[in-house]
DNA sequence: GCCTCAGGGCCATCA
DNA sequence: TGATGGCCCTGAGGC
């Protein structure tokens, strides 16, 4: 993933448009079917679409998702009967109309990965009729109908795609388990420090198939934001007067309010008139009538006091856009960082702010160091994984990743492009939103959540064992209380939302054998929190 | 009652 | 000879 030409300066948010890249060999014009999309309206969206699978033409939604005939029948014949196969390389063969039949298991793992359903295919082989998609596919098509409609207005994005994939292991430092980052963070103050990574420490020339370019002179719209009230963003002086950013970053976060709420509550902040939800979905209506602050009380008190902690994100925005222009500043114009890189770069600037949000609240500063190290280091993941979502939930715009630095991706860009493993993050990852989107997760939640993540008895060597369980059980009937109130007439929010952490647990494992493999290529950079937190756990 | 469209079956072609 | 992929059939659900 290479990032050419980007420019931390300028984070406006980023949209991936497929069909302006006739070079992409993934939006190839393949053969095509001989089937006719059905109606106009469908057909021209449909038409421009390539199957995420293949990059062949498309012909409608086959088992959860728009593909291709090809993949269609492929997956039918797969489920129907029973296949297993075995990937006779690493289970990362490349994924393309030409090379689709080289090795089904790739291509099998791609299916499911980019979200093709095994129960759309009928057990009882009967035909015809409907599934039980229909909705699901509406509300895709409205969605690629909306992105489609505003293409027209955002017409100078650009994002270039490349395809090489390589890899240059570098002579990594020596990492000592629990030596540096942790340890020094949790003790003292030098997270405010800056962190500049010297060019050369680890970074590799590997380029991995996205590849973003931004312009300077586009007009954007700032991203919408579905769930208004789910983050902090209410740094004073961090947006100026006419929405620019000090140290010479534009845009991205334009969208965020100019000026502090007076509270904590989720209450969406600006007026109809003046914030950009006022124009914004249905999950953003139905937050504004069903948010209205509940009244105070030992738990709403508690929960409140637990949302003090939370970083903002705008200045966690901030953190991170210098953090790249300084790694920028210290590079060469040939030099630059490539797409994974600059991922790693945000995760751990992200990682940072979570170990600092975790030093900073007072349950936690409770623990004995030895004690914060440990539940830091088995949860790391988690919280990064739990972040990400929220950020999504707060701020992503259906089939897009919303990053850290405001920039938006399209999934399918980076579904449609990335290896198996990756895929099948993004495909889970987005599933998960989907669903806390459904649950209008709040802020109050997302925060308890991260507490339940956090303070985990379960995790070895941890010696306040009935401290931490205490705040566990505490938080935990905090979310009880606060999904009863906050939502009557959804009497199981909680049990769903509880039911969502095995996933969050899944996903971030996976994250983390992902991030372990790229290290062992010599992918990750050295000198970094993700690193070390990576290496002490494998160890 | 007609139309739409997604799942299933068939079969020529391919490797 | 099994796998692939293009084409057509079927039928529930929507209008």
């Amino acid at each position: 993933m290479d990032l050419a030409g980007y420019h931390p300066q300028l984070p406006q948010p980023l949209v991936h448009h497929p069909g302006s890249y006739p070079d992409n060999e993934f939006n190839s014009e393949g053969s095509s079917t001989s089937r006719e999309l059905k109606t106009e309206q469908h057909g021209r969206a449909e038409a421009e679409e390539s199957c995420p699978i293949c990059g062949d033409k498309v012909s409608g939604y086959h088992y959860g998702l728009l593909t291709c005939e090809s993949c269609k029948g492929f997956f039918k014949r797969s489920v129907q009967n029973n296949k297993h196969y075995t990937c006779a390389d690493r289970q990362n063969c490349p994924m393309n109309l030409s090379q689709r039949k080289r090795c089904p298991s790739c291509r099998f793992q791609k299916c499911l990965a980019v979200g093709m359903k095994r129960e759309a295919v009928r057990a009882d082989r009967m035909r015809g009729g409907r599934n039980k998609f229909g909705p699901l596919y509406r509300r895709d098509r409205q969605m690629k109908q909306q992105r489609v409609d505003s293409r027209a207005n955002t017409a100078p994005y650009r994002i270039k795609m490349e395809t090489a994939r390589r890899h240059w292991p570098s002579a990594s430092n020596d990492l000592h388990p629990m030596s540096s980052h942790t340890s020094t963070l949790l003790s003292s103050d030098a997270f405010h420090q800056s962190h500049v990574y010297p060019s050369g420490t680890g970074q590799s020339g590997a380029s991995i198939p996205l590849d973003c370019t931004t312009h300077a002179d586009r007009g954007l719209t700032p991203p919408s934001l579905p769930c208004p009230g789910l983050y902090h963003r209410t740094l004073p002086g961090f947006v100026q007067e006419k929405g620019e950013m000090a140290f010479g970053c534009s845009a991205a976060p334009s969208n965020y309010p100019l000026h502090p709420a007076p509270d904590s509550s989720f209450t969406p902040r600006g007026t109809p008139a003046s914030s950009p939800c006022s124009s914004n979905t249905a999950l953003s209506q139905a937050l504004i009538q069903t948010h209205t602050p509940p009244p105070a009380t030992l738990t709403t008190n508690f929960l409140n006091q637990l949302l003090e902690g939370e970083q903002d994100e705008s200045q966690l925005c901030a953190k991170v856009l210098a953090s790249l222009q300084r790694e920028k500043a210290s590079r060469g114009k040939h030099d630059r960082l490539n797409t994974f890189s600059i991922m790693c770069k945000m995760a751990d600037q992200t990682l940072h702010g979570l170990v600092e949000w975790a030093r900073n609240t007072a349950l936690f500063k409770e623990l004995k160091v030895e004690d914060q190290m440990s539940l830091l280091q088995s949860c790391w993941s988690e919280l990064l994984v739990l972040d990400h979502l929220c950020r999504q939930v707060a701020y992503g715009k259906d089939g897009c990743i919303y990053l850290v630095t405001g920039q938006q991706i399209e999934v399918l860009t980076v579904v449609s492009q990335a290896g198996v493993t990756l895929s099948s993050l993004v495909s889970r990852t987005q599933d998960l939103v989907y669903k806390l989107k459904t649950l209008q997760l709040d802020r109050h939640e997302f925060v308890c959540l991260k507490y339940l993540v956090l303070f985990n008895p379960d995790v070895k060597h941890v010696q306040s064992r009935r401290q931490v369980e205490q705040t566990q059980e505490r938080v935990n009937r905090g979310l009880m209380e606060h999904t009863q109130r906050s939502h009557p007439g959804h009497s199981d929010k909680f049990g769903q939302l509880l039911l969502r952490l095995p996933e969050v647990r899944s996903i971030s494992l996976q994250v983390e054998e992902y991030l372990y493999q790229r290290h062992l290529l010599g992918d990750l950079p050295c000198n970094s929190l993700l690193t070390e937190m990576l290496h002490t756990k494998h160890n």
